[in-house]
DNA sequence: ATCTAATCGAGACGGTACGTCCTGTCTTCAG
DNA sequence: CTGAAGACAGGACGTACCGTCTCGATTAGAT
């Protein structure tokens, strides 16, 4: 019986000396070479202390993810999805800003660590698209809604998909690195989902 | 100086029966559990003839997926893309294909085993996209170029891009498991790309 | 500077709790396998309980072994060494009660523990003969100063060389495991000792 | 089913340098503090490579001691135990070199970390006696074999008895500590035991 | 048909990291 | 304001694999 430890008595200091090492190890040697132990000895700290509060280093990463978004958030971040009025340019803005992020090492590693990770290990992907992924697509979803409500989308247009349109190539090739990440792309996707590909033949 | 081994020399008896052994040990316990100690097992070979002939696990695997596909394609598989003229219904029809695949516990584990791990590891990411990915997006350009030739499609129509928007939605929700996969959901897609969501608001 | 504790103050429940968790493990578990941490949670007591009051689990133990000791020899045992005027009878008597109390499962295990862990630790070892060895053999060479004085053994006689030659051999064995320990054997070494094994060449 | 190695493909070179760190750094730390991991990084060795042949620290040690010992043998050691004819010198002899073994720090290290654990562990201490204790014992019962056959001791004199009334004593005070190990104990052991302490009453 | 050199199965090797256990200290909370 | 409870930094445990390195024993290809 490995009885649960006692969240109240947990050591801050330890917690954040773990999360932040783990973001800086990630980022320099790579999800694959990040161990525990190092972890744990860059952060000064017990392996035990990390066991005791995460079941694995992806866990850990899990945290640290959304304590840094948590902190840029605070700072500077958006909480709710711009709306000028004018969709295409508010998805393209967002898309934009997005790709950025991507582009930006120290976002990157570990968003890409634990989306890969996540794609491997079931359990931690539901984890991760729960905490990460599913808040983002709702923001997404939030602002087509008001979209369709005004008119600017058919009225049975498949919401989720449409966002999943949006972001799948956008993910896609951040992922797969077929071609690098660009706001011409991104902008294009945005235009080929609202206006579709097909030649209009009929006027 | 590690001298370059004699393929000729090659022993295609253990070649197979390593293959096979990481097919099935990826499907049992996962592409992160899996060791080339246990395949080297499984297969009834020594380590050294794994490490002679390729640089990790990743890589067998990769060969692995390779001889699946190969020996699927070999059989029943299509080489080149359906054209029957209608190009909705040829893209719908190889996206279902698609569908089943990763629905098909047997293709489904290495593939996503493989997907992630390239995803971690850009060198790895970069021949798994040489070797498997590009060939696929390859077949779909050819479809697409067809149909622009056709007139089905704007002249200006950026194919790769329109490839992307039709597989990376799927590949999203398949990796990211954010809903399950259906031939409703690529028939979605498709009728979504050619067309467009956004309500035409008359010329 | 880590203040002396107060032992005015000292909790005897958990002093006796303590003692009686270590006797207990070390006769279940054995010494190497005896930690702090259990006997702090068979006695129900915090593990800073058990090290503000004793510097090891040696040092517990060895108190542990003196309250053991302590009740026997309040309830039953011998203060004083017998002396019927007979030494070899009186000899034979203490040292096969001796081994009974090492073929006794419940005294041994400790005992056993405690030797062993003294003679690979001077510090515990010196405090081990001070409180537990030396008033034995005190005992011992009181008995043998009376035979002495009686004209029953020669007056140059030195006798702590005369005690370690009753108690070595019947160590030797206990310790070293080299046969079982019977009473015939401690008799035959009174009778050795006091006679010699030297086939007497005639005066 | 854990397969026991091949002993043919023994790296003797390993072999040698455990057992070499084992002897230097019990000397330096002692035995309790004595750890797997520092004599494989002492030894320049993997800790499997000690797991995999000897089952714990101690049997390490064992080995050591008994390379140690036929180290020494080989060179300077006496095989056959010296018999001049004069039982009473012969034993004074032997006993004083094993008490200057045993003021060698070199070889009282080893020597009573060994004696400590197999005293604790019975295991361990089974094989200690058959491996080191016996062999020795078995030199002093063909001397005192010798001296009874030729008359000097009493036809009925118990051999492994006497042994152990010799050796007994010397190891209580090693083991004990209860006073310096000098020539004069031994020498003055060796009489007792030959002659006996009693007043030979009884001309 | 032999010779000979590379590959083969096997597995020991020096290492790294694992996840667990325990040490001895420090901190929190309930009685 | 004590003392149980237990989190903490640290360190060793024994295990699992890594990738390299011998070993004979096949096993082709060149002779």
């Amino acid at each position: 019986m490995p009885k649960p430890p006692d969240p109240a008595r947990r050591s801050d200091r330890s917690r954040r000396a773990i999360l932040d090492a783990a973001l800086a190890l990630v980022g320099e040697v790579g999800y694959n070479r990040l161990t525990v132990e190092a972890i744990a000895a860059r952060a000064g700290v017990g392996k035990q202390t990390i066991y005791r509060w995460w079941p694995s280093k992806a866990a850990v990463l899990l945290d640290a993810s959304l304590a840094l978004s948590g902190d840029a958030g605070a700072g500077s971040g958006w909480t709710g999805f711009p709306d000028t009025g004018d969709l295409a340019a508010d998805l393209k803005y967002v898309l934009r800003a997005t790709v950025d992020e991507f582009n930006d090492e120290k976002y990157e590693a570990p968003a890409r660590a634990l989306t890969a990770a996540g794609a491997a290990d079931p359990e931690l992907g539901a984890r991760f698209t729960e905490r990460v992924l599913e808040p983002q697509l709702a923001l997404y979803e939030a602002r087509l809604r008001t979209a369709r409500d005004a008119g600017q989308l058919a009225p049975d247009t498949d919401l989720r998909l449409t966002v999943e349109m949006l972001l799948g190539p956008l993910t896609y090739r951040w992922l797969l690195r077929t071609a690098p990440l660009t706001h011409a792309y991104t902008d294009a996707v945005v235009d080929g989902v609202l206006a579709g590909v097909a030649k209009v033949t009929a006027g």
